[in-house]
DNA sequence: CGTCAACTTGATGGGTCTCAATAGCGGTGG
DNA sequence: CCACCGCTATTGAGACCCATCAAGTTGACG
């Protein structure tokens, strides 16, 4: 799979980024075996000792908070390719599931070292690795304070970018992940899909599986 | 002044959590030399080159983005011992301002290699502030899914925790800071300080100035 | 005492949440 | 193949919270 550029957004414009160098974090093997997980599994929990790293090899996963109201924040989704598990501290501040029945490449952290390619510095791949984590959470604060159609559309047009496809996208995530994703209820979420479809900017095949009809007219949406 | 210990919430509640190891980036003297802002005055803006490392030596800043629909977002407020200016990638992503008359230490960042304390690497130093600011970041986001009252009330609790003061808050910001920072309206943070005075949780003696009089009431209001 | 900026207070409307009912969809078993 | 089930998604009606617009208050400073 490719290495994607990540996204930024600026002034609250949707803006590709190209990595500050051939992203080594992610095209990085972080171990030959996989370990599979099914749907909805827990990866692992809030408050568990943080010693491994992941990549997933395929599937999709999330991270979320669960509130102290009995909400919960999913704090980002990961896709083919993509990394998690590090953290800031000595424990997960976060807890991760498949969304879908996936396999993953778990490394520990101590082992880490012996792993790393020649001439890389152990600081330097958690420091890409952090930086990336910190530009997607930057963009999901901006995401949160539009309105539900905009974080919908925004929503969508990230889901396309980090599928290759060009304008149909196949969700893995129910609604209720994604409202939880971005601070709506699952009937806003739903809502707001059907007046974009209304509006001919989208078609909706079947539930999970989304065309953008009109992408000018959704960025235009944005605002 | 003292190395504050970060804060960070965990399910949605408040918890102090101790750094990794004492931190060295808060503690480590960028340069000698200081450069004075006066209030609202810039210190760099979004889409400069991030060539400088910034610590607050007096004074308080904010950084924020503006929103294509010309809201302003605050990322952060930073105090006397913080360091700002740290980016991704070549560019700001951010504007930052001095709220009040401050004094700002900076060192190019080419040449903090000098003079990082001896058995140090850059690339340490690098992950450490970006971590700082990744939980800063995603405490933010937790703070922005919740009620206008849990907002404030929490972002008092910041504030008193960041301040040495046990319950006397002195802000040296604008309500329209903290409407931009919480995602707010002045009227709405206006009103809600308001009302929590005429609930005896807090008093006004200035509307710059918070006496926290009931924290326990506070703490449960935040759910 | 006038002026200006910051802040507060009030009235109203709109966007999203809540509660509730209905519809679709995949699976299982008759 | 169809009936049934559980789960997910959609749709509707009403309430509530916060934004908006507008007016009034306070405090600093000349």
């Amino acid at each position: 799979m490719a290495v994607r550029t990540s996204l930024a957004r600026k002034g609250g414009q949707r803006q590709s980024v190209p990595p500050p160098f051939p992203s080594i974090a992610k095209s990085f093997d972080l171990a030959g075996a996989t370990t599979a997980f099914s749907r909805n599994e827990e990866v692992f929990g809030e408050g568990e000792p943080a010693e491994y790293l992941y990549k997933v090899a395929s599937g999709c996963v999330r991270t979320y908070n669960t509130l102290n109201d009995g909400r919960r924040q999913i704090g980002a989704f990961y896709f083919p390719g993509d990394i998690f598990g590090l953290e800031a501290r000595k424990l997960h501040t976060c807890s991760a599931e498949a969304i879908t029945r996936s396999r993953l490449q778990a490394i520990k952290l101590t082992e880490l070292v012996s792993r790393i390619p020649r001439g890389m510095v152990l600081n330097r791949l958690l420091l890409e690795l952090t930086t990336d984590e910190l530009q997607r959470t930057q963009s999901h604060i901006l995401l949160l304070l539009k309105s539900a159609q905009e974080r919908v559309i925004g929503f969508l047009l990230d889901m396309a970018d980090r599928e290759d496809s060009l304008s149909e996208i196949e969700l893995p995530m129910s609604r209720q992940d994604i409202a939880d994703y971005l601070g709506l209820t699952i009937e806003t979420v739903s809502r707001t899909l059907t007046r974009l479809e209304t509006a001919s900017t989208i078609s909706l095949p079947s539930s999970r599986r989304v065309v953008l009809r009109d992408r000018q007219a959704l960025n235009q949406l944005l605002n």
